[in-house]
DNA sequence: ATTAGAGGATTGTTCAACGATTCATCAAGC
DNA sequence: GCTTGATGAATCGTTGAACAATCCTCTAAT
């Protein structure tokens, strides 16, 4: 019975990858990997035609993509304009860090209960992002950085929580072209991470939630001054 | 100054009437209704011909609607299947609670720093409610429940958890199919939600979210033994 | 310098068509 | 009797074209 469990928890986790064959889908793997990665400048608009011809694809199959996209708050949609690379106002990252507050204070206090191995997710990243800061490569410490929160809201073990977190940080990313160099904007929160994990690690939930909402703070003040700075 | 300040603020407010020219929107409209209040049930498939024939659209444009409702978690999309009416799960209905968990108790930990026109409004929802219960219009019930609830969370005055406390709730209409007698399943509560009302204009945030954490338990509960009763 | 208008370019929407996939039916084999 | 495999109908996925509506740019006139 257990065996059978078994094959079945697996064989459903495989399923959304068998369904992953819509174009549209594909189209919109492309552009959030540009759009992330800063290929496409946020208010870049992105015309129909020019993409469409592009990427090979249809009108009706890329305005489907663009449709995705902007349902994940990447791109924005003008009416009779055409879609752009979403630009984040100041707002929107204040909003975003309110939020991230919220969701990640919680994961810290849910710690107590969650299974160890989720706890020591949480410190692999830190790991990861150290030896990517070792050999220099500041995107990769920025992408542990993510994978480094998001598994502290992993620890509340709820999917949708999971997927809230996976778009905000998406959505903030769109705020981190403002900032000039990575490695200032990185560097300074290898050690705040590896200290918060530690002491998820050793129960002290308490100081870390602590610790982590003085890393919002500082983070999220560094942002804004960047965008004050840039007059965005 | 704060002339032009107010026409810009009116004008801006009343910019989303403008753009609701898309015909995509108005048929999720419709749809959207239809799937709340039970007409399409869940599990329902709605073909791309019978609904676009019905409602007079194109494929394409029925095809975007199907997408913006897939997004707010009403329909679900299976490929070269078609879209379905969304069949919330137990895990589901569960996961829905936890999310709230954490925004509505991060939502009346915010209270003491919120507005008071904030915390009056949390209350007008209240009266809204028994106002509905004593003329027995126990659908008025669930809503102003819902609008409550909402209010306990715009305390956060965040529009991103705005945007998704109001999908989780949503999608929780789905789960309240399976309660045959709306009554039996919104009139307890009525008394609940006033006492919490009252602890959050009193300023006692404690005993509010503690009393609020006990109506999450007791509302789970009753919602997952509906469902297991009927097996679903 | 500002405004008004014409023209071109782009998006919004629909339609028809064809290939791809699923589902139900039915026959063959163990 | 049950499973396996093939057939055909129905539906979805995608494309391309067409036309209307809208926006943008450039020119010309005041």
């Amino acid at each position: 019975m257990t065996a059978m469990a078994d094959w079945a928890a697996r064989l459903s986790a495989a399923r959304p990858v068998l369904d992953r064959a819509s174009a549209a889908e594909l189209v919109a793997d492309v552009l959030r990997e540009n759009v992330i990665d800063g290929s496409l400048p946020p208010g870049t608009r992105l015309s129909e035609e020019t993409i469409g011809n592009l990427l090979g694809v249809s009108r009706n199959t890329l305005r489907e993509a663009f449709r995705l996209l902007s349902h994940e708050n990447l791109l924005v949609h003008e009416l009779h304009r055409g879609v752009f690379v979403r630009k984040l106002a100041a707002a929107d990252v204040a909003d975003i860090y309110a939020m991230r507050r919220i969701l990640e204070t919680a994961g810290v206090r849910a710690a107590v209960t969650a299974p160890p191995e989720a706890v020591r997710e949480v410190r692999r990243h830190v790991d990861e992002g150290q030896a990517a800061a070792e050999s220099g490569d500041w995107a990769a410490v920025g992408t542990a950085n993510m994978r480094f929160h998001r598994a502290i809201t992993a620890l509340l073990a709820s999917p949708r929580v999971d997927e809230t977190m996976a778009r905000l940080l998406a959505e903030l990313r769109l705020a981190f072209h403002v900032m000039g160099e990575l490695r200032t904007f990185h560097e300074p929160y290898l050690e705040d991470n590896a200290r918060i994990a530690t002491l998820l690690i050793d129960g002290d939930h308490e100081r870390a939630e602590r610790e982590l909402v003085a890393y919002f703070d500082t983070a999220e003040a560094q942002l804004l001054a960047a965008y004050a700075e840039r007059g965005v």
